[in-house]
DNA sequence: CTCTTTTCATACTGATCGGTACAAAATTTC
DNA sequence: GAAATTTTGTACCGATCAGTATGAAAAGAG
Protein backbone atom coordinates (compact mmCIF):
# COMPACT_ATOMS: atom_id res chain seq x y z
CA UNK A 1 0.00 0.00 0.00
CA UNK A 2 2.03 2.97 1.46
CA UNK A 3 3.98 4.50 3.72
CA UNK A 4 3.72 3.50 6.93
CA UNK A 5 2.76 5.61 10.14
CA UNK A 6 6.46 6.26 12.19
CA UNK A 7 5.11 7.07 15.60
CA UNK A 8 3.17 5.68 17.97
CA UNK A 9 0.06 6.73 18.70
CA UNK A 10 -0.65 6.09 21.75
CA UNK A 11 2.74 7.10 23.06
CA UNK A 12 1.75 10.46 21.28
CA UNK A 13 -1.82 10.75 22.71
CA UNK A 14 -0.32 10.38 26.08
CA UNK A 15 2.28 12.91 25.64
CA UNK A 16 -0.35 15.55 24.67
CA UNK A 17 -2.69 14.22 27.54
CA UNK A 18 0.44 15.66 29.62
CA UNK A 19 0.54 18.38 28.37
CA UNK A 20 -3.32 18.91 28.37
CA UNK A 21 -3.52 18.32 31.90
CA UNK A 22 -0.78 20.41 33.12
CA UNK A 23 -1.96 23.64 31.10
CA UNK A 24 -5.17 23.29 30.45
CA UNK A 25 -7.10 23.81 26.96
CA UNK A 26 -6.90 27.12 26.07
CA UNK A 27 -3.19 27.74 27.18
CA UNK A 28 -2.13 24.82 25.30
CA UNK A 29 -0.72 25.67 22.21
CA UNK A 30 -0.50 23.68 18.43
CA UNK A 31 3.27 24.46 19.33
CA UNK A 32 3.33 23.13 22.65
CA UNK A 33 1.98 19.92 21.58
CA UNK A 34 4.01 19.10 18.54
CA UNK A 35 6.99 19.51 20.91
CA UNK A 36 6.27 17.56 23.42
CA UNK A 37 4.50 14.25 21.02
CA UNK A 38 7.53 14.64 19.20
CA UNK A 39 5.64 15.32 15.95
CA UNK A 40 4.07 17.53 13.19
CA UNK A 41 1.26 19.14 13.01
CA UNK A 42 -0.24 17.17 9.85
CA UNK A 43 0.88 14.42 11.72
CA UNK A 44 -1.42 15.13 14.74
CA UNK A 45 -4.30 16.50 11.65
CA UNK A 46 -4.46 13.29 10.67
CA UNK A 47 -4.59 11.15 13.37
CA UNK A 48 -6.57 12.66 15.81
CA UNK A 49 -8.81 15.65 14.36
CA UNK A 50 -8.48 18.99 14.98
CA UNK A 51 -6.87 20.39 18.82
CA UNK A 52 -10.29 19.88 20.36
CA UNK A 53 -11.16 16.32 19.39
CA UNK A 54 -7.46 15.92 20.17
CA UNK A 55 -8.02 16.94 23.46
CA UNK A 56 -11.32 14.73 24.13
CA UNK A 57 -8.91 12.11 23.05
CA UNK A 58 -6.32 13.06 25.91
CA UNK A 59 -9.28 12.84 28.47
CA UNK A 60 -10.85 9.44 27.20
CA UNK A 61 -7.36 8.06 28.05
CA UNK A 62 -7.29 10.18 31.56
CA UNK A 63 -10.62 8.82 32.85
CA UNK A 64 -9.87 5.17 31.14
CA UNK A 65 -6.85 5.15 33.35
CA UNK A 66 -7.68 6.81 36.19
CA UNK A 67 -10.60 4.69 36.65
CA UNK A 68 -8.89 1.71 37.00
CA UNK A 69 -6.24 3.06 39.79
CA UNK A 70 -9.18 4.01 41.64
CA UNK A 71 -10.39 0.47 41.21
CA UNK A 72 -7.65 -1.15 42.26
CA UNK A 73 -6.67 1.26 44.91
CA UNK A 74 -10.31 0.34 46.91
CA UNK A 75 -9.97 -3.52 45.80
CA UNK A 76 -6.10 -3.32 47.99
CA UNK A 77 -7.66 -3.87 51.41
CA UNK A 78 -9.65 -6.20 52.97
CA UNK A 79 -11.20 -3.24 54.79
CA UNK A 80 -13.12 -1.11 53.61
CA UNK A 81 -12.32 2.02 55.73
CA UNK A 82 -8.73 0.79 54.92
CA UNK A 83 -9.39 1.33 51.13
CA UNK A 84 -10.67 4.76 51.33
CA UNK A 85 -7.95 5.88 53.64
CA UNK A 86 -4.87 4.80 51.36
CA UNK A 87 -6.75 6.22 48.68
CA UNK A 88 -7.72 9.56 50.44
CA UNK A 89 -3.84 9.27 51.71
CA UNK A 90 -2.46 8.82 48.26
CA UNK A 91 -4.40 11.37 47.07
CA UNK A 92 -3.34 14.15 49.44
CA UNK A 93 0.60 13.34 49.44
CA UNK A 94 0.87 12.23 45.77
CA UNK A 95 1.40 15.50 44.36
CA UNK A 96 1.74 17.80 47.53
CA UNK A 97 5.53 18.26 46.56
CA UNK A 98 5.04 18.67 42.71
CA UNK A 99 5.18 21.44 41.00
CA UNK A 100 2.58 22.91 39.12
CA UNK A 101 0.32 20.93 40.82
CA UNK A 102 -1.83 19.05 37.73
CA UNK A 103 -4.66 17.81 40.06
CA UNK A 104 -7.06 15.45 38.26
CA UNK A 105 -7.22 16.63 34.23
CA UNK A 106 -11.13 15.39 34.66
CA UNK A 107 -11.39 18.30 37.58
CA UNK A 108 -9.52 20.77 35.36
CA UNK A 109 -11.98 20.08 32.63
CA UNK A 110 -14.89 20.39 34.69
CA UNK A 111 -13.90 23.95 35.50
CA UNK A 112 -12.41 24.73 32.62
CA UNK A 113 -14.85 23.65 29.51
CA UNK A 114 -17.93 21.95 31.03
CA UNK A 115 -19.82 25.09 31.57
CA UNK A 116 -19.19 25.78 27.91
CA UNK A 117 -19.55 22.68 26.01
CA UNK A 118 -21.89 19.88 26.40
CA UNK A 119 -19.50 17.45 25.45
CA UNK A 120 -17.19 17.59 28.12
CA UNK A 121 -19.83 18.24 30.72
CA UNK A 122 -21.54 15.13 29.90
CA UNK A 123 -17.87 13.26 29.69
CA UNK A 124 -16.54 14.89 32.75
CA UNK A 125 -20.08 13.58 34.56
CA UNK A 126 -19.98 10.30 33.66
CA UNK A 127 -16.78 9.83 35.27
CA UNK A 128 -17.91 11.80 38.18
CA UNK A 129 -20.99 9.41 38.04
CA UNK A 130 -18.84 5.97 37.49
CA UNK A 131 -16.60 7.03 40.32
CA UNK A 132 -19.67 7.37 42.34
CA UNK A 133 -21.04 3.97 41.44
CA UNK A 134 -17.30 2.74 42.16
CA UNK A 135 -17.29 4.04 45.90
CA UNK A 136 -20.86 2.83 46.55
CA UNK A 137 -20.36 -0.65 45.44
CA UNK A 138 -17.14 -0.20 47.82
CA UNK A 139 -19.17 0.74 50.70
CA UNK A 140 -21.96 -1.65 49.92
CA UNK A 141 -19.21 -4.38 50.27
CA UNK A 142 -18.32 -3.18 53.89
CA UNK A 143 -21.74 -3.51 54.66
CA UNK A 144 -22.22 -7.25 53.54
CA UNK A 145 -19.00 -8.24 55.21
CA UNK A 146 -20.30 -6.71 58.44
CA UNK A 147 -17.27 -4.09 58.93
CA UNK A 148 -20.10 -1.15 58.29
CA UNK A 149 -23.35 -0.02 59.21
CA UNK A 150 -26.30 -1.83 58.16
CA UNK A 151 -28.58 1.21 58.11
CA UNK A 152 -26.20 3.30 56.27
CA UNK A 153 -26.90 5.04 52.76
CA UNK A 154 -24.23 3.90 50.66
CA UNK A 155 -25.73 6.18 47.65
CA UNK A 156 -25.62 9.22 49.72
CA UNK A 157 -22.27 8.56 51.42
CA UNK A 158 -20.27 7.55 47.78
CA UNK A 159 -21.70 10.79 46.36
CA UNK A 160 -20.64 12.70 49.08
CA UNK A 161 -17.28 11.22 49.26
CA UNK A 162 -17.01 12.18 45.45
CA UNK A 163 -17.69 15.81 46.50
CA UNK A 164 -14.74 15.55 49.02
CA UNK A 165 -12.33 14.00 46.43
CA UNK A 166 -12.85 17.21 44.27
CA UNK A 167 -12.69 19.44 47.17
CA UNK A 168 -9.68 17.95 48.46
CA UNK A 169 -7.83 17.94 44.84
CA UNK A 170 -9.05 21.69 43.98
CA UNK A 171 -8.15 23.14 47.49
CA UNK A 172 -4.46 21.58 46.87
CA UNK A 173 -4.07 24.18 43.76
CA UNK A 174 -3.42 26.61 46.44
CA UNK A 175 -1.04 24.25 48.39
CA UNK A 176 -2.60 25.45 52.16
CA UNK A 177 -0.68 24.04 54.91
CA UNK A 178 -0.93 19.86 54.58
CA UNK A 179 -2.60 19.83 58.32
CA UNK A 180 -5.41 21.52 56.50
CA UNK A 181 -6.10 18.29 54.37
CA UNK A 182 -5.15 15.90 56.96
CA UNK A 183 -8.03 18.09 58.90
CA UNK A 184 -10.49 17.26 55.87
CA UNK A 185 -9.49 13.74 54.91
CA UNK A 186 -9.70 12.39 58.91
CA UNK A 187 -12.69 14.54 59.20
CA UNK A 188 -14.63 12.96 55.88
CA UNK A 189 -13.28 9.21 56.65
CA UNK A 190 -15.30 9.93 59.86
CA UNK A 191 -18.28 9.51 57.82
CA UNK A 192 -17.80 6.04 57.00
CA UNK A 193 -19.40 4.08 60.25
CA UNK B 1 -5.92 70.63 35.71
CA UNK B 2 -6.91 68.60 32.60
CA UNK B 3 -9.72 66.48 31.03
CA UNK B 4 -11.80 64.30 33.34
CA UNK B 5 -12.25 60.25 33.42
CA UNK B 6 -15.19 59.70 31.45
CA UNK B 7 -15.58 56.44 32.69
CA UNK B 8 -16.87 54.82 36.08
CA UNK B 9 -13.77 52.98 37.26
CA UNK B 10 -15.48 50.60 39.80
CA UNK B 11 -18.81 49.54 37.01
CA UNK B 12 -15.85 48.94 34.61
CA UNK B 13 -13.99 46.68 36.85
CA UNK B 14 -17.26 44.87 37.91
CA UNK B 15 -18.14 44.28 34.39
CA UNK B 16 -14.24 42.77 33.96
CA UNK B 17 -15.39 40.75 36.47
CA UNK B 18 -17.95 39.26 35.13
CA UNK B 19 -16.33 38.78 32.25
CA UNK B 20 -13.46 36.62 33.44
CA UNK B 21 -15.53 34.88 36.26
CA UNK B 22 -17.42 33.70 32.89
CA UNK B 23 -14.90 32.72 30.57
CA UNK B 24 -11.73 32.59 32.62
CA UNK B 25 -8.03 34.25 32.14
CA UNK B 26 -7.14 32.86 29.22
CA UNK B 27 -10.11 32.56 27.04
CA UNK B 28 -10.95 36.60 27.41
CA UNK B 29 -9.43 38.55 25.06
CA UNK B 30 -9.19 42.56 25.20
CA UNK B 31 -11.74 42.95 22.69
CA UNK B 32 -14.26 41.08 25.04
CA UNK B 33 -12.96 43.50 28.02
CA UNK B 34 -13.56 46.58 25.72
CA UNK B 35 -16.90 45.45 24.56
CA UNK B 36 -18.22 44.66 28.04
CA UNK B 37 -16.54 47.24 29.70
CA UNK B 38 -17.55 49.69 27.32
CA UNK B 39 -14.34 51.65 26.79
CA UNK B 40 -11.14 51.09 24.91
CA UNK B 41 -7.96 49.54 24.95
CA UNK B 42 -5.79 52.52 26.42
CA UNK B 43 -8.40 53.36 29.03
CA UNK B 44 -7.64 49.61 30.39
CA UNK B 45 -4.25 49.79 30.39
CA UNK B 46 -4.25 53.57 31.61
CA UNK B 47 -6.50 52.70 34.47
CA UNK B 48 -6.02 49.28 35.47
CA UNK B 49 -2.28 48.22 33.74
CA UNK B 50 -1.95 44.92 31.51
CA UNK B 51 -4.33 41.78 31.26
CA UNK B 52 -3.16 39.57 34.39
CA UNK B 53 -3.03 43.04 36.87
CA UNK B 54 -7.00 43.58 35.70
CA UNK B 55 -7.59 40.11 36.55
CA UNK B 56 -5.82 40.35 39.60
CA UNK B 57 -8.27 43.56 40.57
CA UNK B 58 -11.49 41.80 39.59
CA UNK B 59 -10.92 38.99 42.05
CA UNK B 60 -9.77 41.15 45.02
CA UNK B 61 -13.08 42.94 43.82
CA UNK B 62 -14.58 39.26 43.44
CA UNK B 63 -13.11 37.93 47.29
CA UNK B 64 -14.24 41.29 48.71
CA UNK B 65 -17.97 41.26 48.29
CA UNK B 66 -17.96 36.75 48.35
CA UNK B 67 -16.42 37.40 51.71
CA UNK B 68 -19.03 39.80 53.07
CA UNK B 69 -22.02 37.53 51.35
CA UNK B 70 -20.93 34.55 53.05
CA UNK B 71 -20.45 36.29 56.62
CA UNK B 72 -24.20 37.91 55.88
CA UNK B 73 -25.63 34.40 55.41
CA UNK B 74 -24.03 32.60 58.02
CA UNK B 75 -24.94 35.53 60.95
CA UNK B 76 -28.63 35.18 58.86
CA UNK B 77 -30.36 32.68 61.26
CA UNK B 78 -29.81 32.61 65.27
CA UNK B 79 -29.05 28.78 65.12
CA UNK B 80 -25.69 27.97 63.36
CA UNK B 81 -27.45 24.77 61.50
CA UNK B 82 -30.00 26.44 60.13
CA UNK B 83 -26.96 28.99 58.91
CA UNK B 84 -25.28 26.72 57.21
CA UNK B 85 -28.39 25.02 56.12
CA UNK B 86 -29.15 27.82 53.87
CA UNK B 87 -25.64 28.29 53.08
CA UNK B 88 -25.45 25.11 51.31
CA UNK B 89 -28.76 25.24 49.85
CA UNK B 90 -28.25 28.78 48.79
CA UNK B 91 -24.72 27.04 46.33
CA UNK B 92 -26.87 23.95 45.43
CA UNK B 93 -29.76 26.35 43.71
CA UNK B 94 -28.00 29.91 42.87
CA UNK B 95 -26.40 28.63 39.89
CA UNK B 96 -28.97 25.60 39.15
CA UNK B 97 -30.56 26.61 36.45
CA UNK B 98 -28.22 28.77 35.20
CA UNK B 99 -25.81 28.23 32.08
CA UNK B 100 -23.23 28.58 31.58
CA UNK B 101 -21.90 27.67 34.99
CA UNK B 102 -20.04 30.26 36.38
CA UNK B 103 -19.32 28.76 39.89
CA UNK B 104 -16.94 30.81 42.21
CA UNK B 105 -14.89 33.05 40.68
CA UNK B 106 -11.63 32.35 43.05
CA UNK B 107 -12.07 28.15 42.58
CA UNK B 108 -12.15 28.81 39.35
CA UNK B 109 -8.90 30.67 39.41
CA UNK B 110 -7.46 28.08 41.59
CA UNK B 111 -7.62 25.27 39.07
CA UNK B 112 -6.96 27.84 36.36
CA UNK B 113 -3.79 30.25 37.23
CA UNK B 114 -3.16 28.83 40.80
CA UNK B 115 -1.20 26.68 39.71
CA UNK B 116 1.55 28.58 37.24
CA UNK B 117 1.57 31.54 39.27
CA UNK B 118 2.30 32.35 42.51
CA UNK B 119 0.73 35.00 43.08
CA UNK B 120 -2.57 33.70 42.52
CA UNK B 121 -1.70 30.34 44.53
CA UNK B 122 -1.52 32.75 47.53
CA UNK B 123 -4.70 35.18 46.70
CA UNK B 124 -6.89 31.99 46.34
CA UNK B 125 -5.13 30.13 49.24
CA UNK B 126 -5.73 33.50 51.87
CA UNK B 127 -9.39 33.26 50.42
CA UNK B 128 -10.25 29.84 51.57
CA UNK B 129 -8.23 30.64 54.62
CA UNK B 130 -10.41 33.57 55.63
CA UNK B 131 -13.54 31.39 54.44
CA UNK B 132 -12.13 28.88 57.21
CA UNK B 133 -11.83 31.13 59.84
CA UNK B 134 -15.33 32.40 59.08
CA UNK B 135 -16.75 28.89 58.86
CA UNK B 136 -15.10 28.56 62.24
CA UNK B 137 -16.32 30.82 64.26
CA UNK B 138 -19.67 30.04 63.28
CA UNK B 139 -18.98 26.54 64.49
CA UNK B 140 -17.69 28.44 67.65
CA UNK B 141 -20.71 30.89 68.28
CA UNK B 142 -23.03 27.13 68.19
CA UNK B 143 -20.62 25.98 70.72
CA UNK B 144 -21.05 28.67 73.09
CA UNK B 145 -25.14 28.96 73.00
CA UNK B 146 -24.76 25.19 73.34
CA UNK B 147 -26.38 24.02 69.68
CA UNK B 148 -23.49 22.21 69.19
CA UNK B 149 -21.60 19.52 71.34
CA UNK B 150 -18.68 21.22 72.92
CA UNK B 151 -15.89 18.50 72.19
CA UNK B 152 -16.31 18.83 68.64
CA UNK B 153 -13.15 20.41 66.71
CA UNK B 154 -14.33 22.95 65.05
CA UNK B 155 -11.39 24.01 63.05
CA UNK B 156 -11.08 20.61 61.50
CA UNK B 157 -14.45 20.73 60.72
CA UNK B 158 -14.66 23.98 59.37
CA UNK B 159 -11.26 22.96 56.98
CA UNK B 160 -14.20 20.23 55.98
CA UNK B 161 -16.67 22.43 55.05
CA UNK B 162 -14.39 24.94 52.98
CA UNK B 163 -13.72 21.44 50.89
CA UNK B 164 -17.15 20.45 50.79
CA UNK B 165 -18.10 23.81 49.69
CA UNK B 166 -15.18 23.95 46.72
CA UNK B 167 -16.36 20.15 45.36
CA UNK B 168 -20.04 21.14 45.42
CA UNK B 169 -19.18 24.07 43.11
CA UNK B 170 -16.84 22.48 40.83
CA UNK B 171 -19.34 19.30 40.76
CA UNK B 172 -22.38 21.50 39.78
CA UNK B 173 -20.26 22.29 36.64
CA UNK B 174 -21.01 18.90 35.37
CA UNK B 175 -24.61 19.27 36.02
CA UNK B 176 -25.65 16.15 37.91
CA UNK B 177 -29.21 15.19 38.90
CA UNK B 178 -30.13 17.49 41.63
CA UNK B 179 -30.14 14.42 43.95
CA UNK B 180 -26.54 13.94 44.31
CA UNK B 181 -25.81 17.40 44.98
CA UNK B 182 -28.82 17.14 47.88
CA UNK B 183 -27.93 14.12 49.31
CA UNK B 184 -24.24 15.25 49.24
CA UNK B 185 -25.23 18.51 50.85
CA UNK B 186 -27.52 16.38 53.60
CA UNK B 187 -24.54 14.02 54.24
CA UNK B 188 -22.51 17.02 54.98
CA UNK B 189 -24.31 18.65 57.08
CA UNK B 190 -25.11 15.84 59.57
CA UNK B 191 -21.28 16.90 60.39
CA UNK B 192 -21.98 19.40 62.44
CA UNK B 193 -23.55 17.70 65.43
C1' DC C 1 -9.49 82.91 25.12
C1' DT C 2 -5.01 80.33 25.49
C1' DC C 3 -2.16 77.01 27.47
C1' DT C 4 -1.54 72.71 29.68
C1' DT C 5 -2.69 68.27 30.80
C1' DT C 6 -5.18 64.07 30.64
C1' DT C 7 -8.42 60.95 28.32
C1' DC C 8 -10.10 59.21 24.48
C1' DA C 9 -10.73 56.73 19.71
C1' DT C 10 -8.34 54.97 15.87
C1' DA C 11 -5.19 52.37 13.94
C1' DC C 12 -1.31 49.96 14.09
C1' DT C 13 2.62 46.77 15.94
C1' DG C 14 5.07 42.16 15.92
C1' DA C 15 3.96 37.77 17.62
C1' DT C 16 1.35 33.88 17.88
C1' DC C 17 -2.82 31.48 17.18
C1' DG C 18 -5.19 27.08 14.87
C1' DG C 19 -5.20 25.00 10.66
C1' DT C 20 -3.62 23.58 5.80
C1' DA C 21 -1.35 23.33 0.90
C1' DC C 22 2.26 21.18 -1.11
C1' DA C 23 5.88 18.46 -2.35
C1' DA C 24 9.59 15.38 -0.88
C1' DA C 25 10.32 11.00 1.43
C1' DA C 26 9.16 6.41 2.39
C1' DT C 27 7.01 2.04 1.93
C1' DT C 28 3.99 -1.67 -0.13
C1' DT C 29 2.11 -3.76 -4.37
C1' DC C 30 2.68 -5.05 -8.72
C1' DG D 1 12.50 -1.92 -10.27
C1' DA D 2 8.18 1.22 -11.21
C1' DA D 3 3.80 2.80 -9.78
C1' DA D 4 0.71 3.95 -6.22
C1' DT D 5 -0.32 5.67 -1.79
C1' DT D 6 0.33 7.54 2.64
C1' DT D 7 3.19 10.16 5.92
C1' DT D 8 6.22 13.49 6.69
C1' DG D 9 8.55 18.26 7.08
C1' DT D 10 8.36 22.88 5.59
C1' DA D 11 6.37 26.77 4.84
C1' DC D 12 2.55 29.25 4.67
C1' DC D 13 -2.49 31.01 5.50
C1' DG D 14 -5.81 34.61 7.43
C1' DA D 15 -7.27 35.67 11.96
C1' DT D 16 -6.54 37.07 16.32
C1' DC D 17 -3.69 37.89 20.19
C1' DA D 18 -1.87 41.50 23.90
C1' DG D 19 -0.16 45.81 23.91
C1' DT D 20 1.02 50.73 22.15
C1' DA D 21 1.98 55.05 19.26
C1' DT D 22 -0.37 59.00 17.86
C1' DG D 23 -3.16 62.76 17.56
C1' DA D 24 -7.74 64.70 18.30
C1' DA D 25 -11.10 65.92 21.92
C1' DA D 26 -12.05 67.70 26.30
C1' DA D 27 -11.67 70.22 30.44
C1' DG D 28 -9.45 73.00 34.21
C1' DA D 29 -5.98 76.96 35.13
C1' DG D 30 -4.32 81.32 34.14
Amino acid sequence: MARTREFDEEKALDAAMQVFWTKGYEATSLSDLTAEMGIQRPSIYSAFGDKKELFEAALRKYTRSHASRVRAVLQKHPSVRDSFRSFFESLASADYHQHPSRGCFCINTMVELAPHDEKFEVLTREHQMYLSAIFQETLERGIKTGELQTDMNAKALAQTLVVSVIGLTVMMKSRPDRSFIDHAVEVTLSLIK
